[in-house]
RNA sequence: GGGCGGUUAGCUCAGCGGGAGAGCACCUGCCUUACAAGCAGGGGGUCACAGGUUCAAAUCCUGUACCGCCCA
């Protein structure tokens, strides 16, 4: 073995491995339970960033956990089409490349060049996944746009209009005007912005010294006013009701109108209203039966019923018009700044524009209830499970949802249009044809809708429509509904409570039980990464440097609940060097390893020294610990145990415990540490694979490779750890009263290195001390493992008894035991006298704080009583702590 | 304006009713043949603030301040 653990030369090899061997599938022979997770499909046109590896790092660890506890797992991998984000990318390259637009290629040939934009970039994102070392079943791979996910997008559309469900509407919509399409409520981004307030005073028909003043932030919007509201309570302006104004510039009479929209307080108390251009104006106008003038084109250019002067003029053009002109004419009457929100497209930048058009819609209310419901009746769990209240407030005030999108990269509607306009939902043009036929009575020509529909409405039947809905697969009836889900809270109402609503519809049952939602990615002050902030961290970059174990184990660590993750370099450094350390471990067994010895992990338990007790039961204690953990999505707890464990306990303790042994004579004792070294690092490995997957495969199999063989195996006859059973809790490897023995061993030892550090001695160095202990039970415990305490602490000799020393010496005292170290002429009085004092004050604090519960009624009237006898044992602790501690200091004072 | 999270060691965060913890950083000493990507030892905190509940509060409740996110 190398003396460090290189990820670069391993990974590769090993993941070639997995799929060579066909680990990625299934295993259905054997396995009672199924366990399956559909991905979170990334943009087949993007690449890997940190967040995916964050996502699909815990749904990794999930499956190869449930895989290795002999689940049947699916996990399911595929893309999304990423309708408006690829076709905008396609259609920026043909611009740059050609100087073409996409009307210049026309539908077909421009919808070619998206497929071939797509098989070009469309192994990237899985070929990033497979290096992060993610095994999903590679076969089941699903594009949503392939044939089969299509037709079920096809036959949920058709389903639900035909319920009314679906249904066209003329209203206002989110318009992008430089992506020319409607996009949903979720894809606009209300961002504050530094703007103006303007106050444009309207006057009264027919009374020259009257006029109303509203404000406005966007003055452009006038040219669309068809009424000036006011509150109904307010005085100010009652007697202007029914009145008309004449809005300035156009000189179209509006009348002022009673709403109690309009907010007394705000501005001036009058509000123009826009219906055309303003959601809450369109509102307005219904309520009054206004009448709605469009003054935009899709481009956002002015046009329409509007004066000559500012047709054509872009809607910003024409806003630095209007208010010059209205400035000219004495209209404007003062200008404030304000900072207001404003509508961003999520994807464009560009400024949104309500916008009056005929789109798609779905009845996401009627459809809500339900999903409300499964949640309220936890059939599906938030974790952690606060998200479920985002989730309740964004279902319970449902809009409906716009669908239909002004693009050609995606699902397109199937609807088709008879001559005078008649809508024929089918699932083929042959179908919506012959429906035409018997409708008319004869043959007609039939248009389809030119839109396609939004992405996540494909995406939202993801859990169903990749099993194969709507065919009623084996695939649907044993992994349907998934196990859990895991997703970045971002999208939960994007997607989560899409799938949600759509998998109660269609397939009468929750898409998932469980949603762990996780945090998101920022750097290290905090921030988004962004490619324009410049603090992008690659991940394919932090795997090729520190190795993708390191990778997936920093991102398992730092997943606690519910929070934000800063990520450093520092952190995956140390998690790197975690992996070298597993890897030197390794290298130690394997360096004591005798060949041809066959190991025998069915350990006799009556062979097991102290230690080797300690250590299993310390295992078994984190196996436990770390299934839980997993079970509760808690990866930041499971990771800690194992790393603790392993470090710590494994290689700080053990390892060098057993060394004792190694060296030493007796060859049953060293036969008996080789089988528990090497038991407990080759159950590690298992515990550690589905977070550090190409390690522990890695060193399982030069395990394999150098023959060495145990009688009760460590799953070492299974071609992978992958399929080696996943340890389970063993309570007869739990030895209570020897863990406590050890737990004391370590103090003692800890204790005795303290003194030698203090005294400068050298670590080569040995030195003896004296143990002293008022429990027998302590001095019998050290006496058996004296040979631990002398190799651990480096001692020449080390003298048991209650003897009283009159020599130079320093002392500490831990867990009852006073280490006295002589150390002749090097004493310094005062500073050891310093020292102890610092001890005493702080057990004389401790001291008076048990003193006084114990002395209070109400404490041993009200705690429990286990508290108070633990209290009670506290205070002979301090006691005797503390009445050594002066004996010592008495005796340094009279040196 | 409404909602949700957060405030604990220099930094990042655990702990969420009974003796303040981890990793990193820092200080000291070590190239001790598994590992210097390491070993050993150590220092460091009125647990944001103010009330309340309780025998007992970092932990539960109320309020305040500040930070972050989501929705208007």
């Amino acid at each position: 073995m190398e003396k460090s653990y290189n990820p670069a030369e391993v990974e590769g090899r090993i993941y070639d491995f997995w799929i060579s061997s066909g680990l990625y599938k299934s295993k259905t022979k054997g396995s009672t339970e199924v366990f399956s997770i559909v991905i979170p499909p990334p943009n087949v046109t993007g690449s890997l960033h940190i967040g995916h590896a964050l996502n699909n790092t815990i749904q990794d660890i999930l499956i190869r956990y449930k895989r290795m506890k002999n689940f049947d797992v699916l996990w399911v991998p595929g893309t999304d089409h990423a309708g408006i984000a690829t076709q905008m990318m396609v259609e920026r390259d043909l611009l740059a490349s050609e100087g073409l637009t996409k009307n210049d290629l026309g539908r077909e040939k421009f919808l070619e060049r998206i497929w071939q934009w797509k098989e070009n970039s469309g192994n990237r994102i899985t070929t990033q996944l497979k290096r992060l070392g993610a095994l999903p079943n590679w076969e089941m791979e699903r594009f949503t746009l392939d044939e089969g996910l299509s037709e079920s997008v096809k036959k949920v559309f058709v389903d639900l209009y035909s319920q009314g469900l679906i249904y066209k509407d003329k209203r206002l919509v989110n318009w992008d005007p430089e992506l020319r399409t409607a996009i949903s409520d979720l894809e606009v981004e209300q961002r504050e912005t530094q703007g103006n307030y303007w106050y444009i005073r309207y006057p009264i028909e027919g009374h020259d010294d009257l006029s109303v003043t509203v404000a406005t932030t966007r003055p452009e919007t006038m040219l669309g006013d068809t009424a000036v509201a006011v509150h109904p309570d307010d005085s100010r302006y009652a007697a202007l009701v029914g009145k008309n104004v004449v809005l300035p510039l156009v000189e179209r009479k509006i009348p002022v109108i009673a709403d109690d929209y309009s907010d007394p307080e705000k501005g001036t108390g009058a509000v123009k209203i826009t219906p055309g251009h303003d959601f809450n104006d369109f509102e307005v106008g219904k309520r009054n039966g206004l009448s709605i003038v469009n003054i935009l084109d899709e481009r956002g250019y002015v046009k329409g019923d509007v004066p000559e002067k500012y047709a054509g003029l872009e809607r910003f053009e024409a806003r630095k018009a209007i208010v010059k002109d209205l400035e000219n004419g004495g209209f404007l009457v003062k200008v404030d700044q304000t900072v207001h929100t404003v509508p961003y497209g999520h994807r464009s930048g560009a400024v949104i524009e309500p916008w009056l058009t005929t789109q798609w819609y779905v009845d996401a209310q009627a459809l809500a209830t339900r999903a409300i419901s499964c949640v309220e009746k936890s059939e599906i769990r938030f974790h952690p499970e606060f998200w479920e209240n985002t989730y309740f407030e964004w279902m319970r005030n449902i809009e409906p949802w716009c669908i239909s999108r002004q693009l050609w990269w995606g699902h397109r509607i199937p609807a088709w249009y008879g001559p005078d306009g008649e809508i024929f939902v089918s699932m083929s043009e042959s179908e919506a044809a012959e429906r035409a036929e018997k409708h008319y009575g004869k043959k007609v020509n039939l248009a389809r809708d030119p839109d396609v529909l939004d992405t996540w409405f494909s995406s939202g039947l993801w859990p169903f429509s990749t099993l194969g809905w709507p065919q009623d697969t084996k695939d649907l009836r044993h992994y349907y509904p998934t196990a859990c889900l895991v997703t970045g809270f971002d999208i939960i109402f994007f997607w989560v409570a899409r799938m949600i609503m759509m998998g109660l519809k269609f397939m009468k049952d929750v898409p998932f039980r469980d949603v762990y939602v996780h945090g998101l990615i920022r750097d290290a002050k905090g921030r988004k990464m962004s490619k324009t902030t410049g603090n992008v961290i690659d991940p394919i970059d932090v795997i090729e440097k520190y190795g993708a174990d390191a990778l997936r184990f920093s991102l398992a660590a730092l997943t606690t609940q519910g929070r934000d993750i800063k990520l450093t370099f520092s952190v995956i450094e140390g998690y790197r060097n975690f992996m070298n350390k597993i890897w030197n471990a390794t290298r130690f067994v394997f360096i004591n390893l005798e060949p041809g010895l066959i190991y025998n992990s069915n350990i006799d338990t009556c062979c097991l020294s102290v230690s080797d007790r300690w250590i299993l039961t310390r295992q078994n204690t984190m196996i436990g610990e770390v299934e839980e953990f997993i079970e509760n999505y808690e990866f930041d707890k499971a990771s800690q145990a194992i790393y603790h464990f392993i470090w710590n306990d494994y290689c700080d303790w053990y390892l060098e415990i057993s060394k004792f042994s190694l060296y030493g004579e007796c060859s049953e004792s060293k036969k008996t540490t080789l089988n528990v070294l090497v038991r407990v690092l080759l159950r590690s490995l298992r515990v550690l694979h589905p977070f550090a997957p190409y390690i522990t495969e890695e060193i399982f199999r030069i395990f394999k490779e150098r023959g060495i063989s145990l009688h009760e195996n460590e799953g070492l006859n299974s071609k992978s750890i992958l399929d080696a059973q996943y340890p389970i809790q063993s309570e007869n490897e739990i030895f209570k009263e020897e863990s406590e023995q050890i737990e004391l061993v370590k103090d003692v030892v800890t204790g005795i290195r303290n003194l030698r550090a203090i005294m400068g001695v050298h670590p080569s160095e040995k030195v003896s001390v004296y143990l002293n202990s008022e429990s027998e039970k302590s001095e019998d415990v050290l006496r058996r493992n004296i040979k631990i305490i002398l190799g651990m602490a480096s001692l020449s000799d080390c003298i048991i008894c209650c003897e009283d020393f009159q020599r130079k010496s320093v002392t500490e005292i831990v867990s009852g035991v006073e280490i006295v170290m002589p150390v002749e002429n090097l004493l310094n009085i005062e500073k050891e006298t310093s020292r102890l004092n610092k001890d005493l004050t702080k057990v004389l604090e401790d001291l008076k704080r048990t003193e006084s519960k114990l002395a209070n009624s109400d404490f041993i009237e009200h705690a429990p009583s286990d508290v108070v006898e633990k209290e009670k044992g506290k205070l002979t602790e301090f006691q005797n702590h503390r009445k050594k501690l002066e004996e010592i200091l008495g005796k340094l004072s009279s040196v």
